[in-house]
DNA sequence: TATGAATGAGATTTCATTCAT
DNA sequence: TATGAATGAAATCTCATTCAT
């Protein structure tokens, strides 16, 4: 009845250890959190963890991959097979999404980025190549389509997709710095600063 | 009446330390700091020091408090003198600020409180009391202003004065984790913000 | 007829193991040699290693004694059963011997010996039983024919069939330790040594 | 009464932890060493030793030095000061020199070397350069000196001052692997083989 | 037999903090 | 005050060995 000392489990390992060590940084950060803490959370001993990560940033860096990528693919695929148009989509697909990012445990990592980013180029640079310019690059195909089909002015925003994002970003830290002191409805701020961009950019205002 | 060039004042102690302090967080982060590396830079020895800081942490905070500080009552000063209005206020002298935090030093210190704010409960309250909820109350006084003069419409933006300021927050990020990836004219993309927000709560478009 | 291309049978899995130990602690010395890397070159997995030789001491002394054993019973051989003067045995077998024992693979094993010796004290005392007393001896008998048949002085080379030794073993290590630095003749040396020796201990110089 | 704590001893530190590894690295060898353990013999925290020494093979070059260094300088201004010749130098001074060392601390060094030197190559390269070199380089100036006064035969040994080594190499390293099973008259050995190397190379036997 | 995933004790190294001077 | 040598408690990482499969 009692459970074997040794599991084989080779398969599972690697999430199971990125999955708890996710929790462990979203807790502590990176530096603060001890290689020990997350074996213990993964149920697997300190040994083990090293054979599947060869250090400590090898394993940060899978827990970034891990958590983010799915996310931006899934927008991508979004804008790229959706038929409604861009303003729809915006007011629409887009904003759950970005509302829903905030509360998604995925926020840490953000903090996690901002901390150590500095510290770890490779890792920046993966994660501009991979998240970012992929995702800011989806935003502005969906924005080009709406100037073509006239529905937005040829103006500014085009060059600026990036202010679609900055709420949602700035909803991640908030979360995670003031929550105790202040409560934000992210929610209805996001959706507040899409219905400013859609005022603005907006050929005639329905 | 020419003082000696070698000799330091106590008073300046602190002050030089705190640079020296704020300048190494902001190339290696807090935890990858090492206290004798601040110490090094301030041209003081270790021991000394700890006499003016209990600990890193404390040292920690010093810098948080010593180069926000004066930021955010510069701004409220300005507010509550001015005699703008709200959105001359908003367009100009605050465009300015906004602008200005991304590309000074100071954006470094969002970075640092990210980092460690989670496990520094007492820094983030009072970072929330002197820094955050002050100026976000200035504006709010300020968007009020606007209501109470029939400039703005009693809509949204009063519930959220945060909308303001997340661009800044967005930019100063940025600054840190992807200026070397691609570059953006944040003065623009803060511009643009601010004109769009403008845009949606003025009474009568301009 | 023909045995399957990747048969391999039992009896020489320790031979193939020790084999790659041999390589594996000649590269790297024994501390510094990881079993896993050893079962690699082997073609073989950790724990079948484990199944052969409990722990690493064990692995290691069965290569030193592997190794070794064969050269000094083929030296031991040769002396007993020669039919040469010991003046002759020593100027033509023992010399091509002692010359060629620095340029094979086993001159390792003196730095093995020499570096973990100290630590295994039942290896030592078994290379001493199986192997330098008995070579000694051996070459002890050589020389006692040598002087009961007249060829050499009773004089003190008995006492010391070390001497003969000594240039061989400072050949291997040098081999190992500046060969980069500076070739030396081992050859010549050695037999230039032996030349010394029996131009000293031979009744009548040739 | 009680001795204090801390005891601020700059100068004598470095001297005292060599010491300490020498006396530890001769019982256990280089891998085998904890560096606390060092630490401890040398009464110090293992936090000071690494402020002294960088790294743990920081700390076994400064043993290689430290101990050889004089050995062989002594050695060498003996060589070119005396005033005796060749023969009465190597059957004198030297002869006492090559005696002393076996029976010397310094004999572990040898071990060390052997043991570690193929994975340190800048220090096989120091060792080279200050210790065997310069040595050789000594011993051959000291037999060119023979040959000119016609003491020496114009022959062979000027090629291997090698030769006059071997038998202390040799000796060292009987002392530390067979001292137990089989003492050796290591004096007697050396001085033997001095003599067979004068009986060969003087013109005229005395 | 045979595998290699899993363990866990322990090694090196770092660094905030203390305190003799 | 002022120094920086000295401490010691961790933290990361390694690897011989075990054992479920």
């Amino acid at each position: 009845m009692a459970k074997p000392r040794f599991q084989r489990r080779k398969e599972d390992r690697p999430a199971e250890i990125t999955a708890a060590a996710m929790s462990a940084f979203a807790e502590k950060g990176f530096a603060a959190t001890k290689v020990e803490d997350v074996a213990r959370r993964a149920g697997v001993s300190k040994g083990l963890l090293y054979l599947y990560f060869k250090t400590k940033e090898d394993l940060f860096k899978a827990v970034i991959r891990n958590f983010v990528s799915p996310k931006v693919d899934a927008l991508i695929e979004n804008i790229e097979t959706t038929d409604m148009t861009a303003g729809e989509f915006l007011a629409g697909p887009f904003l759950k999404f970005a509302q829903s990012i905030p509360k998604s445990p995925a926020r840490i990592l953000v903090r996690l980025l901002v901390s150590e980013g500095p510290r770890h180029p490779d890792l920046v640079a993966w994660y501009w190549e991979n998240v970012v310019s992929r995702g800011l690059e989806a935003l502005r195909t969906l924005l080009v389509k709406g100037v073509r089909s006239g529905e937005f002015r040829p103006s500014a925003l085009d060059n600026f997709p990036h202010l679609l994002v900055a709420p949602v970003v700035f909803s991640m830290l908030w979360k995670q710095l003031f929550e105790d002191q202040a409560t934000l409805d992210t929610d209805r701020m996001i959706a507040q600063h899409i219905e400013f961009v859609l005022d603005s950019i907006r050929t005639t205002s329905s």
